[in-house]
RNA sequence: GGCGCGGUAGCCAAGUGGUAAGGCCGAGGUCUGCAAAACCUCUAACGUGGGUUCGAUUCCCACCCGCGCCUCCA
């Protein structure tokens, strides 16, 4: 059994699939306009998470995740680059794959794309217009009327007044002096009339040339794949307003039917204690974590290691601290695979999306994780647990009680999505010139020569590398 | 201005009406050519002021500080 906590009705709520056969969730993906940053993967993360723990709770979860291949950012950098859109965001969407693999993340069910569901849209925003939800502007755009619809902000508790009122009182006032003519500044755009700067984006529409809105787009293909009404919607913290309030306004006006049953928000990543940004020059992808040193596993780790409705802070010294502690389970895992004659890749087996009926020394790690989605708690409980198994282990542990350990640490491995020795796998880019230093000083300890090896150690060692010996050979590690 | 979130050890981060998980770092020890890694042991925390209560870090109020969103944003 799963609880979480749904924005909608703030309130943590128990998870069931309403056709008591799947649990369909949808979840907002990337506009692929460059490479997806660490906070993007934070919320992908966390959306993955959820799916693997509903897996193994026999939610039979269905999810389907949308790219955003065509909306003004990926319209002016695809011009730019000078060449077309789909080339343009088919090249961001492989980057996106690959990363999504690295990090190991499961595929969606069904991942849509924009620029293939325009009929799907050009058909709500026709309903809408019949219906007088929505209006044709002069120019041939298409506006949803928010007055018209009663229940608009009720997902961020909007009130009436302040979306009027906003205009003069919000910080981001300038926002409203735009192009285009609305008849109230809280109306939002489903179908964009076609501009000089759109170059040769355009699809043909009752409209006009021109091309949808943003919001529209997940309203379409949600409807597409799970129906009108499917069990949860996720995204960034971010999305909450206006995006996911548009999305219900547009979906509920069409279908008379409530959308989402439950919507999962994540909080954001900061940086330094701030807001990553690009201008502070704090953005990182994963390549640059690849570039420090660190394996997709160990920023996978962090970025679940905090409360996914609290922001995380993302350090280099968090970075370095996850890492450690993933090495600390690794360590437990093997002296525990050691016990059964097992070696290391063969804890794949024990990985699996089947919940072992005895939780061993973790029963506590599977509450945290099924008790919203508490990743911080369900990592210090799987400590915990190690402690004990690892006193165990020493002790003397029986071939049976090992299976067991190894099939709870499985499950609750797969919940979390933490392949455990893929270190090797994932290559670790060190330097050429750190390589032959490393090689160098494991010569002239071989023949004895210290006082050489221990200067070469320091100098790679100020250089940002650490030497681990073992006893016939050495890895390189990142400081 | 509106809405919302948070302030727990040096750092990160859970949680609870009966004095508080876990990780990192640090210290000591074992080991090692010396280190590192590993293992063992250890230290240390609930923003401030009131209130409710037998008892509050946990509930309420005020204040201080930090952060986010307010129609680009995971």
């Amino acid at each position: 059994m799963i609880h979480l906590y749904d924005t909608l009705s703030r309130t943590i709520k128990e998870l069931t699939s309403s056709d008591g056969k799947s649990f369909k969730c949808y979840c907002c993906g990337p506009t692929v306009y460059g490479p997806a940053h660490i906070g993007n993967f934070r919320t992908f993360l966390l959306q993955d998470v959820l799916r693997r723990t509903m897996e193994i709770d026999g939610l039979n979860p269905y999810s389907v995740r949308n790219i955003t291949d065509v909306d003004d950012k990926t319209i002016r950098q695809s011009r730019e680059d000078g060449i077309s859109l789909i080339n343009f965001t088919q090249k961001w969407t492989e980057l996106f794959h690959k990363d999504c693999e690295e990090l190991n993340i499961l595929q969606p069910n069904v991942e849509p794309k924009a620029t293939e569901h325009i009929e799907e849209q050009i058909n709500l925003i026709t309903q809408l217009v019949e219906n007088n939800y929505a209006y044709v502007a002069s120019d041939g755009s298409v506006y949803f009327k928010v007055s018209s619809f009663s229940d608009y902000g009720k997902l961020t508790k909007l009130d009436k007044r302040e979306l009027q009122t906003q205009t003069e009182t919000s910080g981001g006032a300038t926002n409203f002096s735009d192009e285009y003519d609305r008849e109230s500044v809280a109306d939002f755009v489903l179908w964009k009339s076609r501009k000089p700067d759109d170059g040769d984006v355009f699809w043909v529409s009752p409209w006009g040339e021109g091309r949808p809105g943003w919001h529209l787009e997940c309203s379409a293909m949600s409807m597409r794949y799970l129906g009108e009404t499917f069990d949860l919607h996720g995204g960034g913290i971010d999305l909450c307003f206006p995006h996911h309030e548009n999305e219900i306004a547009q979906s509920e006006a069409v279908s008379g039917k409530p959308f989402a049953h439950h919507w999962f928000h994540t909080a954001h990543l900061m940086v330094d204690g701030g807001k990553m940004s690009k201008s502070l020059g704090n953005l990182y992808t994963l390549e640059d974590i690849k570039d420090k040193g660190f394996s997709a596993m160990v920023l996978r780790y962090l970025l679940i290691s905090g409360h996914y409705r609290q922001p995380l802070n993302f350090t280099l010294d968090s970075l370095h601290a996850a890492k450690s502690a993933l090495n600390k389970i690794e360590k437990s895992v093997r002296d525990l695979l050691k016990n059964i004659g097992s070696k290391e890749s063969e804890f794949q087996k024990f990985v699996n999306s089947e919940r072992p009926k005895d939780l061993g020394f973790f029963e506590k790690a599977w509450e945290s994780i099924s008790h919203d989605l508490n990743t911080a708690s369900c990592l210090g409980q799987i400590f915990s647990g190690l402690k004990i198994l690892d006193a165990k282990i020493f002790a003397g542990i029986s071939e049976s009680d090992a299976i067991i350990q190894l099939k709870a640490l499985g499950s609750l491995m797969y919940a979390l999505g933490l392949n455990l020795f893929a270190e090797e796998k994932i290559k670790i880019r060190i330097p050429e010139e750190i390589k032959q230093l490393a090689e160098k000083r494991w010569q002239a300890k071989k023949s004895r020569d210290f006082s050489t090896a221990d200067t070469l150690r320091d100098e790679i060692q100020s250089k940002g590398w650490k030497i681990l010996d073992t006893s016939e050979s050495y890895t390189i590690e990142a400081l």
